[in-house]
RNA sequence: GGGCGAAUAGCUCAGCUGGUUAGAGCGUCUGCCUUACAAGCAGAAGGUCACAGGUUCGAAUCCUGUUUCGCCCACCA
């Protein structure tokens, strides 16, 4: 006998343990079924995982169990991201608690520092990761900082220098003086912030100048203005100079395109090494760039003595003070713009003039638009493809180096002899142009999505192109992500896997949405609204926690999560539970044996069906009643469904379905109407059999979903073989779709329904029996009386007469429903006044029904226009209501007539 | 400044290609510890489908516009 209560630590330490025994992860490599592959968007090492994670692991998993269960080779790669930034920035924090700073160790230190640390977390987190049940193989493991990794990025990298496709340059980048790097413009957020537009008067001799500037502090690095070149008022300056305020520094008025004349006064200020704009009309007029901000964000010498070592903002209140005190501060007035902020930190991000290697992107994303264009990848939800598409289609090059410690190092050695750089895939001896020795290798790293990119393939043995795993398991066949990262990874992998593998990465991209908090707030650390994952686990049970999640989660759409929800998962999880103890309860005490290995017997749809899903016989010829071939075809229907919902990546929908089919097909009526027969003195095995059928079939529905819980029960049902994920996903079959058994259980239910609602309404105790009869023609009074056991049981009924002969009379309550009459008497119970009450309530809104019917048949265009399935459903419900209000109206003057 | 998404019951949301009486869970109300389950069972109440037009025989669903909220992109300093 099962526990009263499901286990979920239990079984998940049970399960794991198992699956882990018997490797039934990894795929067959030597299988030829069709490959199903996903690899794992890996999350930072030192970070811990959280509710998103989970969610995204969920649908993954989700998809590699359902598609092993139906019959494909699955592998799902699982690993970690070494995160450039957040993880140098962690293990600089760790060091300052111990009183370390970066600054004073070396460049080897620091690092072994930071593969400790990187070693400890990557312990947690795996441990972290394992607690999902997810099916990983983790034979394959991969760290994007690993040895072979790093194989395939420095092969992708020489390739791409050795085809032009990487270069070296100066230009304005995206600086974050607090991480002190450049970084890629996706890195960069922008938000929008109230600031002030200042405007300053630059004197002249041929008549001054106000520029309007939101960045004061810049103006010491000025070295021109610029005005529109279709600005007739202002054009006669160009070619003259100006005086800059402060500084004293004579600078010419340039024409240029970018500026706008209705911005502002017209006039701009032109800061070549701190603004890009500026940058461009500097390169275009041949202007001098000044530095006037470093690296640290503080001021240089070069801003003149009174500012240099000031911070950038305390530099901006002096600037705006001195141009103040210097009668040239025209106006300031509020002005709302956005700012580009560090994604990572917040820090203000300062466009610097700087030395970076770039990757040229443009050749990259032609074929990358091609895939998208003719479907070789396709989006879902598919809006995302647009996003994707006009991302590509104006696409920068990518700033790819990094000034940071942890990451894969750029491959280029510079020669203290000669001009010439070495790129090269092993660390040369000797400088490639001169041959001399002393070389140095570039001090920065590569940006993380470097690595990251190569994903679908550096897990599989690129760069050798005869790797077994690459030619069975690439592409890969959806990418499981949230849409924050399309940019900064999906895009990416689709560029690198066409150049390198020369084929896509993935045929799909399905989109999660983004977990937010009860009150729509993304889940942040600072913010401490993300429950620990974990705890979750701990408290409510994986199962509970992933069916919450699956049910909560449309494709694509944000989900707001909130603990309380979990009770979905975990009422689903026990009636599960509470379900199969009565199964399995009543199938122990059967003496006779249900099925067998052999012989047996072998007609019949369901013995069919048993034999199928089970691979052994039924040891009796099976009698089925009308509720067994109503529930068996409701299961077709709803695997037929779930089948659909998951094609079409609506796993929620799936999700939804298959709780109510289990819930209130299932348990609702089918295990209430089985009663009947477990519980009476018959023939039991039949009923038995059912319900062992459709329980199993209906945990295989689960087990994508709910991995533990259905495995725990499976390994309890006596026909089980082998693992449940080793066992075939239930298709459903069209055929098994009987559509008169459902309509006679339809009857059924109307019955029932009927009575417990006037049961209700006049407060019958529950343990009342109260006599029905059901007033019918005799071909559905047939079903009726066939369903008799059934309606007694659920009704509460202390008996039931059925046929066109029944009549009602006063104190009787009756409820018509089509061409039936459900009667039952209550003597003395029925108050005459509540019950007309109750009738008249009906009558009305019959009534109100019947109009809008009556209407529409009457509209000559809707008869002649409208699709003929459609006029003649209209039709039976015209017939339909006008039945049902005879009988009311009837009922009503019964009332009357001698109350 | 562009683009996208959302708006349906008190709350959180379903409602796929327009066509029965707009559904579910939670919450509320009523009655039940009925030999699987009170994490449960039965019943009930609750919606002018954001607003305004339009297309159509027919609109929560399609089109246009408006409002509110959210997100993404963007070199008007």
């Amino acid at each position: 006998m099962m526990e009263k209560h499901f286990d979920p630590t239990g079984a998940r330490t049970r399960w794991n343990r198992e699956w882990d025994a018997r490797g039934i992860f990894p795929p067959n490599d030597r299988s030829d079924r069709e490959p199903f592959v996903i690899v794992l968007p890996p999350p930072n090492v030192t970070g811990v995982l959280h509710v998103g994670h989970i969610l995204g692991d969920t649908v993954q998993d989700h998809l590699i169990r359902w598609k092993r269960m139906s019959g494909f080779n699955t592998l799902w790669i699982p690993g970690t991201d070494h995160a450039g930034i957040a993880t140098q920035k962690v293990v600089e924090a760790a060091l300052a608690r111990e009183g370390k700073a970066r600054a004073d160790m070396t460049r080897d230190d620091f690092l072994t520092h930071a593969w400790k640390w990187k070693e400890h977390h990557h312990t947690r987190i795996v441990e972290q990761m394992k607690q999902l049940g997810c099916a990983f193989d983790w034979t394959r493991e991969a760290f994007t900082l690993d040895e072979p990794r790093s194989r395939a990025v420095r092969e992708v990298f020489v390739r791409l220098y050795e085809k032009g496709l990487i270069y070296r340059g100066d230009y304005i980048v995206n600086w974050c003086p607090s991480c002190q790097t450049a970084i890629s413009d996706e890195e960069v957020q922008h938000e929008e912030r109230d600031s002030k537009l200042w405007w300053i008067r630059y004197p002249s001799r041929d008549g001054d100048v106000v520029v309007a500037t939101t960045r004061p502090e810049t103006m010491l690095g000025d070295t021109a203005v610029a005005v529109s070149p279709e600005d007739a008022g202002k054009r006669h300056l160009v070619g003259k100079t100006v005086t800059l305020p402060i500084v004293g520094r004579q600078i010419p008025v340039v024409a240029d395109a970018v500026v706008d004349r209705e911005f502002g006064s017209g006039f701009v200020k032109v800061t070549p090494a701190h603004d890009p704009n500026d940058f461009g009309i500097a390169q275009r007029h041949d202007l001098p760039a000044m530095v006037v901000i470093d690296r640290a964000g503080k001021m240089t010498r070069e801003a003149g003595a009174d500012f240099a070592g000031l911070d950038r903002f305390e530099a901006r209140r002096r600037v705006v003070e001195r141009l103040e005190k210097e009668g040239v501060l025209v106006k300031v007035e509020p002005h709302r713009h956005a700012v580009g902020t560090h994604d990572r930190c917040g820090t203000v991000i300062e466009p610097l003039l700087s030395r970076q290697w770039f990757v040229r992107m443009q050749p990259l994303a032609e074929p990358a638009v091609r895939v998208v264009e003719n479907d070789e990848i396709t989006f879902y939800p598919p809006r995302w493809r647009n996003v994707y598409m006009s991302w590509m289609t104006n696409i920068r090059d990518w700033c790819v180096s990094r000034q940071l410690w942890w990451g894969h190092r750029i491959p280029v050695w510079y020669c203290d002899d000669c001009d010439h750089f070495t790129v090269a895939r092993e660390d040369p001896a000797a400088c490639g142009g001169c041959g001399g020795t002393k070389i140095r290798q570039d001090e920065d790293v590569l940006d993380t999505w470097f690595s990251s990119w190569l994903w679908t393939f550096s897990p599989m043995g690129w760069p050798d192109a005869d790797a077994p795993d690459l030619k069975r398991y690439h592409p890969t066949s959806v990418l499981v992500t949230g849409s924050e990262i399309i940019f900064f990874w999906v895009a990416r992998m689709i560029m690198a896997s066409l150049e390198f593998m020369g084929e896509v990465p993935f045929r799909h991209v399905f989109l999660t949405g983004i977990v937010r908090d009860g009150i729509g707030r993304k889940m942040s650390k600072s913010l401490g609204n993300s429950p620990d994952p974990l705890d979750i686990i701990d408290q409510w049970g994986t199962d509970a926690f992933r069916f919450t999640l699956s049910m909560l989660s449309p494709p694509g759409k944000d989900v707001f999560f909130d603990e309380e929800k979990l009770e979905i998962g975990r009422n689903f999880t026990n009636k599960i539970w509470q379900a199969s103890r009565l199964v399995l309860g009543a199938v122990e005490k059967e003496s006779q044996p249900i099925f067998a290995d052999g012989g047996g017997h072998d007609g019949g749809a369901f013995a069919a069906a048993w034999r199928e899903a089970h691979g052994s016989t039924l040891s009796f010829a099976p009698d089925l009643s009308g509720e067994d071939r109503w529930i068996l075809s409701a299961l077709s229907r709803c695997a037929l469904d779930t089948n659909r919902c998951f094609e079409e990546w609506r796993l929620n929908d799936g999700a939804s379905r298959i709780y109510d089919f289990f819930w209130h097909d299932f348990c609702d009526w089918y295990l209430e109407l089985a009663k009947v027969r477990l519980y009476g003195e018959g023939e039991r095995r039949t009923v038995l059999a059912v319900l062992l059928h459709v329980l199993g079939e209906s945990i295989k529905l689960m087990h994508p979903l709910m991995p533990y819980v259905t495995e725990e029960i499976w390994s309890a049902l006596p026909m089980a073989r082998g693992l449940l994920l080793e066992n075939r996903y239930p298709r459903g079959d069209e055929r098994a779709v009987d559509g008169e058994a459902e309509a006679r259980m339809g009857l059924l239910r109307d019955v029932v329904t009927s009575v417990r609602n006037i049961r209700a309404a006049y407060r019958v105790a529950p343990s009342a029996r109260v006599p029905v009869r059901v007033h019918a023609p005799e071909e559905r009074a047939a079903l009726v009386r066939e369903a008799a056991e059934g309606i007694l049981r659920l009704a509460g009924a202390a008996s039931l007469e059925a046929g066109p002969a029944v009549s009602k009379e006063k104190g009787d309550a009756a409820t018509p429903i089509g061409d039936i009459e459900v009667v039952v008497s209550l003597r003395d119970v029925v108050d005459i006044d509540a019950e007309r009450a109750r009738l008249e309530r009906e009558q009305a809104k019959t009534e109100g029904d019947l109009a809008a019917v009556a209407a529409k048949l009457a509209n000559q265009s809707f008869v002649a226009k409208a699709k003929p399935e459609v006029v003649e459903r209209e039709r039976e419900k015209r017939l339909r209501l006008e039945t049902e209000l005879a009988r009311l109206r009837e009922s009503i003057g019964l009332l009357r007539a001698d109350g």
